[in-house]
DNA sequence: GTGAAAGCGCTAACAA
DNA sequence: TTGTTAGCGCTTTCAC
């Protein structure tokens, strides 16, 4: 008896399980597996496999009709089958913690293309910032066997690691994971706040001030550090003190007025945030000052709608969360295939220039 | 013989796959299954999987004596296994096709909802609008028996059906299918354009003008169709032509100079976004003109860092994606378990009063 | 070069 | 009330 109707007897005391638990195909028809290919091919489901897998020793014409076969009959094998077999999903999970994905976002792009586009997929929680929704989405994600997760962070300050010990890689990436036996994926906020400001020192500003956000972010004293470290070493100081508040434009605008007003020689402002540097650019104008005549100006985030509706475009200091992601995936690839690489990862800014800092006129 | 031994019996002629190919498990044990927890607590595996799932008649001291097992050896049940066997996998496809995610991400936010926290989780796929990756993901998705997909749009232009005919119920989001037989959620533009037109008229507007985007999008004609209605609605006609233009700042600047030459004694613009509208804002101001004593503004998308920076905040027609995307998570749950509800489902706008529309002060 | 068969980890029918 | 067992759809070893 050919081994296929032996199968087909098998299947006969199939399982059924209550109809609605089983999705419904909008097609009607039933799903096509390996078993189908095989009995139309007339091979066995071994040598489908290993046609489809290029694996084995096979004749070419006998891989070939398998191949045509399958596409004939819309054969799409299962992951999930597979994934059984191997222990591997081929599935990752991110976890974004910022609701309006400003920072989350081009790190999920940048892991997408470490991942190979579609090779390896993301499953996207976003745990609005609550940790017991964290540890929710974490359980959820280790039932469905990821191979690993990224920790998208809102903030640079160094976050608690995930709770529950998830048996697979983690990378944490923009925010750093508190644990320095995690791997962690961060930018170089030092570095971009000295180029910002030695950018702004080479196109001739000398009297440069500081406006950003609020006090407790790690990211203002890191952009404050960078600020004064660049100055420092051009022979420099910094106009006044660091001016603090929040990251909006209204910050920026009540700051600009403050700063004309208290030092009505500055050249050059370095914003802790695009936001601030618009609102910075406007009171500026407001105060009878020309952007980038009479001061110029550099921002952070460089984020396309508020950089560039800004007058004049701004200068910004991308954060290259692109790159952050697309090295986490990388790291997390690597870690799950060869063993977690520990420690805190460093990729650098990108300063891009636009009108807001060109060089004075005068 | 206990049959827990013969179990481990056969466990002794494994699957050997290539190391690589198995996840690296951070903490080196091997992942606890649900013979262990039988073992353990000296019951059957039938007996493990009825009480951890609540199925099935136990006795109270028996159920609690597995789930304290379970917890204790910390099993977390593979939904890997339990797919491949239920054939639903709690897992759908939600594709986004625009790279910034202002539309995207409230759909997302949306669905999670409709999803359940977890309960299902999205597997999220940026197409960047290319047609090519999007097959390609699709694909993808249908390897790893994704339960449903979620097409998230980036405009309202009808777009062409997901190819490759997916064995799954599609629900697209924001922009609708252009197939009517497909399952579709989207925006009430027009209605959400009238609702603006209407506040503006309420609060004692007469000459009312309609700044916004590029003539080719639908929802560009949407709106002016909503403007007219509502203008027409309540005896009165649009202050000139619409200003078809850009969705930017610059554009709005630009028709804010050339409408006050035109058309002096406009005393409000509806504008076709956010964008536009801080444009206008900015543009009236320096035009002389003062607002919203002077002349009224509304926007659209009610998108947070514009509105609010705006000067003064803007009042702005907010979209609902998150409810929109709320609305699609349910729909393709509810496909997925009772068939499709083709048609256009529709959802309504908000309005947000800010203070760019108050009242005239005269 | 190909086929047969043993599972991957779980669920549910059915037997005890 | 609990245990036994047959698969879910695939991959790989091993025998032919």
């Amino acid at each position: 008896m050919p081994v296929v109707e032996a199968v087909e007897e098998k299947v006969c005391r199939s399982y059924r399980s209550p109809v609605t638990d089983r999705p419904v195909r909008t097609d009607g028809r039933r799903r096509v597996g390996i078993v189908d290919v095989a009995r139309r091919a007339g091979v066995s489901v071994g040598t489908v496999s290993k046609a489809l897998n290029g694996r084995g020793q096979l004749r070419d014409e006998t891989r070939a009709r398998v191949q045509a076969v399958a596409h004939e009959l819309g054969f799409v094998p299962s992951a999930v089958a597979a994934s059984l077999l191997t222990g591997r999903t081929y599935t990752v999970g991110l976890i974004m913690t910022d609701h309006h994905g400003r920072f989350s976002l081009p790190v999920l792009h940048g892991a997408e293309d470490a991942l190979g586009w579609g090779e390896t997929l993301a499953l996207v929680c976003d745990t609005r910032d609550d940790p017991i929704r964290e540890q929710h989405y974490v359980r959820s994600l280790i039932r469905r066997r990821v191979d690993g997760i990224i920790v998208a962070g809102r903030r640079t300050d160094p976050r608690p690691p995930l709770g529950g010990r998830p048996p697979v890689p983690v990378v944490y990436a923009f925010a750093r994971s508190s644990d320095a036996a995690d791997c962690s994926v961060v930018v170089n906020e030092e570095a971009g706040a000295r180029e910002a400001v030695e950018h702004l020192i080479r196109t001739g500003r000398r009297r440069i001030a500081h406006v950003t956000g609020p006090r407790g972010h790690a990211s203002v004293r890191t952009r404050v550090d960078g600020t004064r470290h660049a100055l420092h070493e051009a022979g420099l100081e910094l106009v006044g003190e660091p001016w603090y508040g929040g990251w909006s434009e209204v910050w920026g605008r009540f700051a600009a007025a403050a700063l004309t007003r208290s030092h009505p020689d500055v050249d050059a402002v370095f914003c802790g945030s695009d936001a601030i540097a618009r609102g910075v650019a406007d009171g500026l104008r407001e105060c009878g000052r020309r952007v980038p005549d009479d001061v110029a100006l550099v921002g952070v985030d460089n984020w396309q709608p508020t950089a560039e509706g800004c007058r004049p475009p701004l200068t910004s200091v991308d954060l290259n969360l692109q790159e952050v992601g697309r090295t986490a995936g990388a790291l997390l690839l690597r870690a799950i295939e060869y063993g977690a690489a520990p420690g805190i990862h460093t990729v650098p800014c990108r300063l891009v220039v636009r009108a807001s800092s060109a060089p004075a006129s005068g």
